[in-house]
DNA sequence: TAGCTATTGCTAATGCATTATCATTAGCAT
DNA sequence: ATGCTAATGATAATGCATTAGCAATAGCTA
């Protein structure tokens, strides 16, 4: 009943709070495993599913690919990201330049928005 | 070689023009069935390929669905979308209120960016 | 109108991310 | 240290959108 304390939800727990931008599941495996190299992915989606159920991370949508996943930290200030094109890595862009409300149609309403930016991030354009 | 006009062409194309708003595979499924009741879905996709292939259509990408296609005259004008969390229609809305250069990272460029407005339509509000 | 073949409808196959299964491993309370 | 059982690793199974294969249909040219 009671949860355990283990090496691999130590160790995806800890990719996830250094990253400092979302990580997909195949990112939270990759680093992951260079701490516990047995790590398997299953363990990965477990894991992520129990910390979303925690709201201890959050859910990032990006079209045409996996979830990423941010601690409810990052979460808290409103943000947006980047999206390099080559790598597809994201990262985090703080603030939000977005003036909202303009043209809503009528009779329509807002709860939430989402920016991505799209672009080279400074590795891939070195 | 040369391409034939079917009726299930002209009636993909029509209601991708007639829509006023992006349309999923199965949302062109349905209207266009209502002209031409036989037509299958795998015809729609072959004709959604070929419009895309001939750039008379644009694919809109929305995180963890299918992606919807506006023809190429919708699309020629910056905009963004509404997306409801009810009906999860897409619906257009003209023009951009994003200031963009803001905060991006030392060292990236910026190639483009997507606006996406999530909340109720008109409809499903009512 | 006849014939060639692009196009269609039907449906099985694919691709791929995520989930379930199950035998084995390893926390942790006693 | 022991025993109970949560957690893991490996991999098969699922779900689902999209694509491929193929026989039948129907544009279009002559």
């Amino acid at each position: 009943m009671s949860a355990r304390a283990t090496k691999q939800k130590s160790v995806i727990r800890e990719a996830l709070e250094q990253a400092h931008r979302p990580l997909s599941p195949q990112e939270i495996y990759s680093e992951a495993r260079q701490q516990v190299p047995t790590l398997s992915i299953a363990t990965v989606y477990r894991v992520v599913r129990t910390l979303l159920s925690e709201k201890l991370i959050v859910p990032v949508a990006v079209p045409g690919e996996s979830d990423r996943y941010e601690t409810q930290l990052c979460a808290a200030h409103h943000h947006h990201h980047f999206c390099c094109n080559d790598c597809h890595r994201l990262f985090d862009i703080p603030g939000c330049g977005l003036q909202v409300a303009a043209q809503l149609p009528r009779g329509f309403s807002l709860s939430r928005h989402e920016v991505m930016l799209y672009g080279s991030c400074r590795d891939c354009r070195a």
